[in-house]
DNA sequence: TTTTGAGTTGTTCGA
DNA sequence: GTCGAACAACTCAAA
């Protein structure tokens, strides 16, 4: 029988859990296809950085494929009625893919099962996006985690206990029949998304090599240290494998798999911690999956619904400042100059720039969300709807709303030096370390001294932060008030 | 059913 | 400069 493996955010040949089964189950007839649907291209989600993440990704799918006897059959149009033309063209009897969990695709996928089998084609999903699927994780209630460290409890247990276990590999041999109708993979710029970042490099055998290069015992010692180093923006101390998880250029099961072996080939405590802080966030992305699964109404508002009240003040040119890294706060310019311009920012960074935005130009999260989206190669509606949240303090954990980042003293803390801001903002490169993260503070002969002119080379703070926080706290504490009464 | 302990990532203030 | 307490109340999860 040949089987149609439906390819969507899984783009690689490794790991695959729908495309081993497919290949098993049709001796190799395979018809790879990815459909480019035209919702997605007008979704105001969507940006250049991850589109050309995801093409040139295709492309290089494409060129593997080749290499094993098969090929890419790129559709463009509704996934329905592309995968029915395409089973009917070429006789296939089923289509495997791997489930996906967002409001839009559990929609998509639902219709496209029940069409397909009416019209007599088997459908088949598996998991694969997932270390755990959103209703494997559950209370001693039955009911789904909404705080995070339970679930992680539950979560890392299940795996230690070996519950969890992982195919890996990849087919050797595929067997596309030739001179099916496929189309070009066009370019991000020829979509209508002139590409302006400049974006890690896309593709499964660079997800691959990111988490050799991570996980390596040997060498980097990276996961070991990942505990403590992962804070400082200025290290490269990240597995930077977000857009590879995204798209699915590395499967989640080769992630945790990596990360179990170095967890358990030392003894070393700080080794196995930084090791379980990196399978952690691999937890934390399982979470956010589930949360929104459950919830998809989090993608229009607040987790917690009361936070919906908050009367955010949304000043255009606030929200401008931020966007552009013009604030005047230099670990907050620093991070989203770095967004802008790779497509991709430190974890660090986007809890201290999401916090800017909310508590100090008290900006809906929302617009956050929503940039955050549109600049990251690795943008996930789950996962950053969930941090987003987690930074406005409407989430799933009861964050203290008095828990507002201080970007001065966040700067000195985990940037003493000023490295990273000074990567970013080459104004400031001649500032001594006391000043790198409070320009404003140098005397007018200090500014002659050093080069640089505030409000004209590098602006003036936006607003006082000392100030804001106590509008933010006013604020947070009206919607507390209402909740009483 | 009721009770109890705890909740990713922080800041400020005053001793 | 360092340290501990205060900053609120609420909800979740499990005993």
């Amino acid at each position: 029988m040949i089987i149609i493996w439906w390819v969507r955010r899984d783009l690689r040949l490794h790991d695959n859990h729908a495309l081993l089964q497919a290949v098993e189950q049709s001796g190799g007839q395979l018809l790879p296809c990815f459909v480019l649907d035209e919702t997605l291209l007008r979704a105001v989600w969507t940006g250049a950085a991850r589109l050309h993440f995801l093409l040139e990704s295709l492309r290089e799918l494409d060129r593997a494929l080749r290499t094993r006897g098969g090929y890419l059959l790129l559709r463009r149009g509704e996934p329905t009625a592309e995968l029915l033309a395409l089973a009917r063209e070429a006789g296939a009897g089923a289509v495997y893919f791997n489930r996906d969990y967002s409001p839009y695709a559990l929609r998509r996928d639902g219709q496209v099962q029940s069409e397909l089998e009416q019209a007599g084609i088997a459908v088949r999903s598996f998991k694969d996006l997932a270390i755990w699927e959103p209703d494997a994780i559950r209370s001693g209630e039955d009911s789904f985690y909404t705080v995070y460290t339970p679930y992680w409890r539950r979560w890392w247990a299940r795996v230690e206990a070996g519950e969890w276990q992982a195919s890996l590999g990849a087919p050797k041999r595929i067997n596309t029949p030739p001179g099916l109708a496929t189309q070009p993979i066009p370019t991000a710029a020829e979509l209508g998304f002139p590409l302006t970042q400049q974006v890690q490099t896309p593709g499964e055998a660079a997800g691959r090599a990111l988490l050799r290069r991570f996980a390596d015992q040997t060498r980097a010692q990276a996961i070991g240290d990942y505990a403590t180093a992962r804070d400082i923006p200025a290290l490269d101390a990240t597995s930077r494998l977000s857009p590879h998880l995204r798209l699915g250029t590395l499967a989640p099961a080769a992630c945790l798999h990596a990360a179990l072996e170095a967890y358990r080939a030392t003894d070393d405590e700080q080794q196995r911690a930084g090791a379980r802080a990196w399978i952690g966030e691999l937890a934390w992305r399982d979470f956010y999956i589930q949360i929104l699964a459950h919830h998809p109404y989090v993608l229009r508002g607040a987790f917690r619904r009361a936070y919906d009240a908050l009367a955010w003040q949304n000043d255009a040119e606030l929200l401008d400042a931020w966007q552009t890294g013009r604030t005047g706060y230099p670990i907050v310019d620093a991070g989203m100059r770095q967004l802008n311009a790779e497509a991709w920012m430190h974890n660090r960074l986007r809890m201290i720039t999401a916090s800017f935005l909310t508590k100090d130009l008290l900006c809906d999260w929302r617009l956050g969300e929503r940039y955050f989206m549109r600049q990251l190669a690795c943008g996930d509606p789950a996962a950053n709807n969930g941090g987003w949240q987690w930074a406005a303090g409407t989430g799933t954990d009861a964050q203290p709303f008095f828990r507002i980042f201080n970007p001065t003293a966040q700067g000195q803390r985990f940037d003493p030096e000023g490295h990273f801001v000074k990567r970013y903002l080459p104004e400031l490169a001649n500032l001594p370390a006391k000043f790198v993260h409070e320009p404003w503070k140098l005397s007018a002969a200090e500014q002659r001294r050093y080069g640089l002119q505030i409000g004209a080379d590098y602006p003036a703070p936006v607003v006082d932060h000392k100030q804001r926080r106590e509008q933010a706290l006013a604020l947070y504490r009206s919607v507390h008030a209402e909740k009483q009464a």
